[in-house]
DNA sequence: CGCCAGGTGGGAT
DNA sequence: ATCCCACATGGC
């Protein structure tokens, strides 16, 4: 299908301009690959719990003071009270919720054997559809495609979808245009085309994608 | 200073 | 199923 090569080649030209992402990124660096220790596969679920609809700015402070104050552990976060803990998270905002969703994955991720399966996750209050991927491929290194509102965006704009896609319909492209092996890099580079080009203000000049989008821009 | 950020859950339609 | 809204801080 003709909207399945323009998705791939898509991914090709991010990569070819961007270069590879290195994704998940940890506090203070960037992590590439599986993650080696149970404390960073934590890290990187926090972090992606902490990111809903949120600055990773906001969430980096978070971690590297949460780290520095040697609480970035299950273990550690698993003593702190709901409001001691809304108190130290509360730079990445929407506190008091995330909180309570962190406490409540926490004692989850204590309570783990093995990979976690993806309805397990969506029954915690707190993981919606993009927290559950995001864990499950930056922390586990399970083949699935993450959706976030840059890439319906893009797919949007670009017309590879209509307006307003779903997660499942999204997803789906992405995860028959690409090979799985792909998964973990194209979703960094949506993001971090997003954040250059394709913003809800876009910048059109100087886009990568440039003719293959038919967006008028601004 | 208003806009935007790697969403989610709950309630109404 | 699909809208609509509350949830909150920080940087540009």
């Amino acid at each position: 299908m003709r909207t399945r090569n323009r998705a791939e080649i898509l991914y090709r030209t991010l990569l070819s301009s961007y270069g590879p992402q290195g994704w998940w990124p940890l506090s203070g660096k960037y992590h590439r690959g599986l993650p080696k220790t149970r404390s960073q596969r934590y890290e990187i679920c926090l972090g992606a719990i902490l990111t809903q609809n949120t600055a990773w700015r906001n969430v980096d402070t978070v971690l590297a003071s949460l780290r520095q104050q040697k609480l970035l552990s299950p273990k550690a976060i698993s003593t702190l009270s709901e409001k001691k803990l809304a108190a130290l998270i509360r730079s990445s905002g929407y506190h008091n919720q995330k909180a309570r969703k962190v406490k409540l994955f926490t004692e989850f991720f204590l309570s783990l054997r093995g990979t976690p399966s993806r309805a397990d996750l969506l029954s915690l209050w707190g993981v919606g559809e993009e927290t559950a991927d995001s864990i499950l491929l930056y922390a586990y290194g399970e083949h699935v495609f993450v959706v976030d509102a840059y890439t319906r965006r893009v797919a949007s704009r670009m017309g590879l979808l209509g307006p307003d896609p779903s997660y499942s319909e999204t997803q789906e492209l992405f995860s028959q245009a690409l090979p799985a092996s792909a998964y973990n890099e194209a979703h960094a580079l949506l993001v971090e085309h997003c954040k250059r080009s394709c913003r809800v203000r876009p910048v059109c000049e100087g886009c990568v994608v440039g003719g293959d989008c038919g967006f008028a821009g601004i």
